[in-house]
DNA sequence: TGTACATCAGTGAACGCGCGTTCACTGATGTAC
DNA sequence: TGTACATCAGTGAACGCGCGTTCACTGATGTAC
């Protein structure tokens, strides 16, 4: 206590290790594979070892789910570096919009083990993590209203459409990513649901704002 | 041999009965709840007695899955029966999709486990039951093709805009579901979620559509 | 500065569970003569 | 029509697996005097 919070006992910080360990497992393996006994094999410690630091599996679970939805968050920030520079306050809200709905696509179809893992998180917990207007907001979500904001602001998204705009996108592009990642998709060559990717994205752009965004026409010729 | 190809032995038809009882613990349980022993103890049978149908587990849960598909397209082509009478072609064909989506939706909400044994079926099929263009469809989807070949006959969705438009819908109301099951909505009042429903599909019909659906904008007072 | 003691992170062994699957078998059904 | 035989659906017992979790413990760390 006298340096700071955690103090490095025996192996340093377990905790941190076991989340780590748990995170880098569901890579493959998805949430099944965040087990007490193969992570604490992982690290090199009993498997009771993790009762030191977690109630149970479940909160191992839900530590490393964190993990995933930031993981995801990163994936999507990173491509919405990618947005070209000269484009109006207008269009480039609209593209950012874009680009977030294809990252998060793009991060399921990578990484589906931890697609799978971020999502499931909302599976056990009872009250935690509630999604709501105000409370603790998961990160993508919170990138998500924030690009729904911006589009208003630039005037790319009438603020009468605005409320509700969220659950379209998000409904949009988990869908597709969920069909595209454990549906009849995951068979197709990756090109073709690359296509399908920007269809579906440039309609859930085009049904919230209510018409054909004017971006997304003049690029429909290309693909994702 | 001599009446069918099913012939009356001991059970009588126990590949069937087991393919009964593995949807029926799916209804719960999801499709983890269909396990070799748990359906062949509640068919009163030993649990080697399955191997006579199935080569392993996983064909079992295929088979259950299957069920699955065909509760859905059933609840959902009940819900198309409930399409008010007076309307035109156009509005009708519209108001169909809708209430596609909807049922796809509802179903999801009601009979979770259902919901999740029939999407699973996807996952464990290496090149069975792929959808494409003609091959074999599973019966939900078959509905939602021909609702938007019905919307272009009607003069309700431009023959330019239907391709991949099946995908922007599965896509939108497939996403919806998941979330309202699996993600944050699942903790919010039904009533709740219903108003997202009826948004989140009046999107996904905007998107496709390209255009504010006259249908959709003015019945967008009532919750559906 | 050195020693006695409290704290607590991690150990080692074991529990009971339910699972999928395999083995050699039994006994009912259908068939050939 | 009756008997011998082949077929094959289902049995009973057992296997090995990996899991979450609990028990009484050990041994390293930090602290008080």
């Amino acid at each position: 206590m006298t340096s700071g919070k955690t103090r490095a006992y025996h192996h340093g910080d377990l905790r941190r290790a076991l989340i780590e360990e748990g995170f880098r497992a569901a890579r493959t393996g998805g949430p099944d594979a965040v087990t007490l006994r193969e992570v604490t094999r992982a690290v090199g410690v009993s498997p009771n070892a993790a009762y030191r630091h977690f109630a149970d599996r479940g909160e191992l679970v839900r530590a490393a789910a964190a993990q995933a939805q930031l993981a995801l968050a990163q994936a999507i920030s990173a491509r919405l570096e990618t947005a070209p520079a000269g484009l109006s306050a207008h269009d480039a809200s609209v593209e950012r919009l874009r680009l977030l709905g294809l990252g998060y696509i793009d991060f399921a179809r990578r990484e589906r083990g931890w697609f799978e893992l971020a999502f499931t998180v909302h599976d056990q917990t009872p009250s935690d993590a509630i999604v709501t207007l105000d409370d603790e907001v998961v990160e993508p979500f919170r990138l998500l209203l924030d690009a729904l904001d911006a589009m208003v602001a630039a005037g790319a998204l009438a603020p009468e459409r605005r409320p509700h705009a969220e659950w379209a996108c998000w409904s949009a592009v988990h869908g597709f990513a969920d069909i595209a990642v454990h549906g009849p998709l995951q068979w197709q060559p990756p090109a073709v649901v690359d296509a399908l990717a920007g269809a579906v994205v440039d309609a859930a752009i085009a049904g919230v704002r209510g018409a054909p965004s004017a971006a997304s026409a003049a690029r429909s010729v290309g693909a994702g």
